[in-house]
DNA sequence: GATCCCGATACCTGGAAAGTATCGGGCTCT
DNA sequence: AGAGCCCGATACTTTCCAGGTATCGGGATC
């Protein structure tokens, strides 16, 4: 049996008679006759009676012609959705998260996606950068969201955002009466380190940045995220430095501040990882919508 | 879109290797190689990712593999289905029957029915000879039981069984003693005839016997059954004719008597009656199983 | 770097589907 | 009643596409 044969049966069974079914088919009469017949010495059963004003279904024509339309009803939708998936409008998108990254950008960057592919279910699923990469090798997830990465073998990455620092400080704390504070002016504070875990990460680079402007940070305590540390600044443990869109946590007692005389590196990337030779549209959808979020986040995402 | 491209599709998906899915599909490599690039173009989406040791489906492949499978077992339920159909083993049989006929012989050939075909839904009405005849003509039943046919057009018959007549007759009459009767004997014995309705009926019937005999019958009461008949016999009303089946109807104070020197059309028939021009398979199904019934009724279904 | 494996490509062949022409049977309308 | 018409069936031809053979090319393996 062919789809042909559903096609031309469903059409002569509509019509209740050759001919015309064969014009709607842009085929000639005879050639349908044939496949008419064909179907039925195939199927070993009668599906029409021929009379003399056309033809008419038996009743196991009827049921075939149930059946038919469903088929035919069920290829349309499959197609349809397949091409719906090999656009990337359909489907499942496995992203992982690391902890601070999820406080602004992110969300936004999901739901401008989610409007625009409303049909992909985004599972979200929080991973440090080492998790995340053994989950891309064994394709557990499509993608993360990381910062301060270091190349590896088969994965590639892409910007996100590309932040200033800021400082976070007790807002009983002379020093966050200035609009602005230098590093330098730090060097007797307390610092707060984060995150804990995998490195080089946002613990390196506060400390690199520190010994650049001439200091080694004192630590007043390591923690495990940035919610945590943020919390200890406002109970006045001591300070640290934060992302922009950390400013988001306004904790009461907590002011942020920018830095002074910025360094050129005094700036923090939010990337996204994914396998170099993952071809998948879903990704290739969401990647397009980070490149459309980096090139106007204000006015896309307000 | 054909379903050989289905089928192909699904070959390679399995054995991930263009190479041997060929093999399983009794063909050469190339031409699955073109089938399955015909297949992605159609659908504008790529469905496998080719590697160096075979093809790997991408997650887009994925899903339309499922919808593959789906698509291509419900087509063969259906041309199995419609074949089952085809030899009138599946569908809804409509069937009309009378008062008394539904006594034995009907409820047993239902049953024989059944057994054999056990996915047709047999549907059973109740209506006189006439609104057979037009039920049958308006399509809404295929088959109808009655007795004492005349000819229509369009209307084509076949006998079920042809029975001998009994007599049933209270057991406190005298005649009742004697272990066969008469009809002359009954000459001033009052008759319950039935049933009223459609003529002609078994009115007919028993009073052209008795008047075959000699006499006009004394007609004691008209009733719609034979049940009603039945039990008015038993209350001492009269006495009536009945088609041997009857006598499964047990009823206290009736015994059933044979007929002496019964003439040669002391006999009733059933039949059926159905559209001359109805091929269903159905019921051809039917109509066979009563040819078997009415040659071996006892051997068959005891 | 030689070999192997696997998919892709080029070209040819055969069979099936579609086209043209025509038949034949049954209904309709004068 | 008979001519004409409608509709499906059949005979024959043409066209197109699936399938076959031969071969290429690229990546992996030893």
């Amino acid at each position: 049996m062919d789809l042909r044969h559903l096609k031309y049966f469903i059409a002569v069974a509509e019509e209740k008679n050759i001919g015309r079914a064969a014009v709607r088919l842009h085929i000639s009469q005879p050639p349908l006759t044939r496949q008419i017949q064909q179907l039925e010495d195939e199927l070993g059963v009668r599906l029409f009676i021929r009379t003399p004003r056309g033809v008419e279904l038996t009743s196991t024509g009827e049921l075939f012609l149930e059946e038919a339309r469903n088929i035919h009803s069920l290829i349309e939708q499959a197609t349809e959705r397949t091409q719906l998936a090999g656009r990337g409008k359909l489907g499942r998108l496995d992203i992982a998260t690391f902890g601070s990254g999820i406080l602004d950008t992110i969300p936004k960057l999901l739901l401008a996606f989610r409007k625009n592919y409303p049909d992909v279910k985004v599972v979200l699923h929080t991973m440090n950068k080492n998790e995340q990469i053994e989950a891309l090798l064994q394709r557990r997830i499509s993608l993360g969201f990381n910062r301060l990465l270091t190349p590896t073998p088969g994965i590639a990455s892409e910007l996100v955002t590309n932040e200033s620092l800021l400082l976070a400080i007790n807002k009983n704390d002379p020093l966050s009466k200035a609009s602005e504070v230098s590093l330098q002016s730090l060097a007797d504070h307390p610092f707060i380190l984060f995150p804990t875990g995998s490195r080089p990460s946002f613990i390196d680079k506060t400390v690199g940045l520190c010994q650049q402007a001439g200091f080694t940070p004192q630590v007043s305590q390591e923690v495990e995220d940035v919610v945590t540390a943020i919390s200890l600044v406002a109970s006045g443990f001591g300070i640290c430095l934060v992302s922009e869109t950390t400013s988001v946590l306004a904790f009461p007692g907590v002011v942020y501040r920018p830095l002074a005389h910025l360094p050129e590196n005094a700036h923090i990337d939010l990337s996204c990882i994914f396998r170099a030779d993952d071809g998948s549209p879903l990704l290739a959808a969401f990647l397009n919508e980070i490149r459309n979020f980096r090139e106007s986040p204000g006015k896309r995402y307000p």
